[in-house]
DNA sequence: ATAAATTTTGTAAGCGATTACGAAAGTGGT
DNA sequence: ACCACTTTCGTAATCGCTTACAAAATTTAT
């Protein structure tokens, strides 16, 4: 097992005939920097695998951490979230931050400090969190927040899409599975509006509290149905609550889509079913969120951004009979 | 917002009349410093409120950092893990570790040198992960695991005294709801020798499979009680089953305990019922991981450790009627 | 061609810790 | 007292990188 030295930055350096200052220069982009001379420093970069090293950069006064702010109990809540952590990770790696996890338990490491923060579930009213945000004016939300730097899936255009769908399909009694929060709110506004322009009546008894769950949106759904509630067409609010939707209604002898339309929110992979779904780029969320990181860190005045959604038609809808 | 400066060892070592040297190897706890000087020196770190600077310390060769690996999957199939993550997260610290965790994306990071590794979920075939495990001899395992370092909990002995449990309740028709993989498996192992022991005959018919998970243990335990299949008592493999059976049995108007007890496993928080189960003690897990830690890092030969469990008896469960 | 202004590069001083080395202080035996 | 050990502690080099400053090279103006 060969133990290679790693490369230093004066390796670099020597290689390329340089001194280490102007190869630092280079690395940070810094200008004043001869351009044949940037180019063969950066070959010999390439060369090398010359990685800098995170701790020395950090010592001389150099951050690029950026902390993500994640509240435990958001991870459980979904799929989701797991998916664009991961998805943050990559686009931090490719604008040369380096992401460092924070979760927000009680007892937890201190803060380290870091030079921009990014928070995942923002409606979560942790006292700890808008400490932090309080103190750190680079800080991007994903969520909406006024006044704030924030990124948010456009959640109402997304469900008014699934929900016209739906209506163009035929169908006019539509459930629809909602939950509380933000993001319940937002989607279930869509699903509101939609119904409205088509002049499709809205029926309040047709919409369902499935807690962004499973096996709620199971039962609730269920339930309903044995009550004798009838609808053609279902939107739901996230996929998960689909899924327990799908299974209540395949439970009650129910053909999908040939008795019941189902419409999901989120797009996750690995359903174990080609799910009509509103469809988030999650990597477009994630690039956006990076993109005010780094305005946000120049002072720009905060902005909110929505990212776009599409509809992805699957198999499980078809037009009503 | 005054900006004070944060305190460095040379502070330290001023306020406490030594050298930067004697601060050193006070926190560092090495031998050669009198007694007397360490209480002043840890008098002045306590009163500044020092802490020591990671960049500067891993930049002078001295690391104290240790990966947690964890597959994005193991987070979501439980809350348990989030709560184990939590737990790992202050023992950690507790030791002077800096705890860096690490997702095991396909495009991630690539891995920064650590000390040791703590490997949650160990029972998944990740190649990365395994290919970390035989580069890195100072890696525990949460999970049985033979030849390595490894710490689990005792499921055997936990699930043998929970089915004993219902068995000194009179209860004979034992349903039990298990799940794929190792720790499914030694919990059915219990249950199965609980009966064996008390001479209650085993019956296939009873065992389930959940998933690990609330839906499909409720489906499974309805769709079994609505085919006539009857049993007074239930083993669920862990408290998210638990719940899901629960909700199936209220949903049949069955009442628990009256008509079915039922015992969990883990005991979780926040469970929204006070459910009779098998209590980890998770902290202990994590102190004796990081115990377990300690020892690889000092290259002692593996072993494994089997963390104690205990029976909690609470509203779920009562003698048969 | 020369001076001045500008661009590009090198030099070296930190950043905050660790640790090898040797000096100082303490111990004990004679 | 004096010498030989130990124990305890201070000094200073070092880790890899950034950056202020100065020096060198190049361009522009006269």
């Amino acid at each position: 097992m060969e133990q290679r030295r790693v490369p230093t930055i004066s390796d670099v350096a020597r290689l390329a005939g340089v001194s280490t200052g102007t190869v630092s220069r280079v690395l940070n982009r810094r200008s004043g920097v001869h351009p044949e001379t940037r180019e063969r420093v950066l070959a010999v970069v390439e060369r090398l695998g010359y990685v800098p090293m995170a701790a020395a950069r950090e010592l001389s006064g150099h951050t690029d951490k950026v902390g993500v702010l994640v509240s435990p109990r958001v991870w459980k809540y979904s799929p989701y979230f797991i998916l664009l952590y991961e998805s943050l990770s990559d686009s931090l790696w490719n604008e040369n931050f380096k992401l460092e996890e924070i979760l927000l338990n009680p007892a937890g490491q201190p803060m380290t400090e870091a030079e921009g923060y990014i928070v995942l579930g923002a409606h979560d009213h942790d006292p700890r969190l808008e400490q932090i945000v309080r103190q750190h004016p680079s800080t991007v939300l994903v969520g909406v927040q006024p006044g704030m730097f924030w990124v948010a899936p456009d959640d109402p255009g997304g469900a008014y899409r699934a929900t016209e769908h739906l209506i163009k399909l035929g169908h006019r009694e539509i459930a629809h599975l909602s939950a509380a929060g933000q993001v319940g709110r937002e989607r279930f506004e869509g699903y509101r509006q939609a119904l409205e322009d088509y002049q499709v009546p809205y029926r309040p008894e047709l919409v369902f509290d499935g807690a962004f769950s499973t096996l709620p949106a199971y039962r609730v759904v269920r339930r309903a149905w044995e009550q004798g509630i009838r609808f053609s067409g279902l939107f739901a609010a996230s996929d998960e609550m689909a899924l327990g939707a799908m299974a209540a209604l395949e439970d009650l002898n129910l053909r999908i889509p040939q008795d019941v339309s189902v419409v999901g929110f989120d797009d996750l992979p690995d359903l174990g079913r080609p799910l009509t779904t509103v469809r988030q780029e999650i990597s477009e969320i994630a690039h956006t969120v990076v993109r005010l990181l780094k305005e946000a860190i120049s002072r720009a005045p905060p902005r909110g951004v929505r990212v776009p959604v599409q509809l992805v038609v699957r198999d499980t809808t078809a037009r009503k009979r």
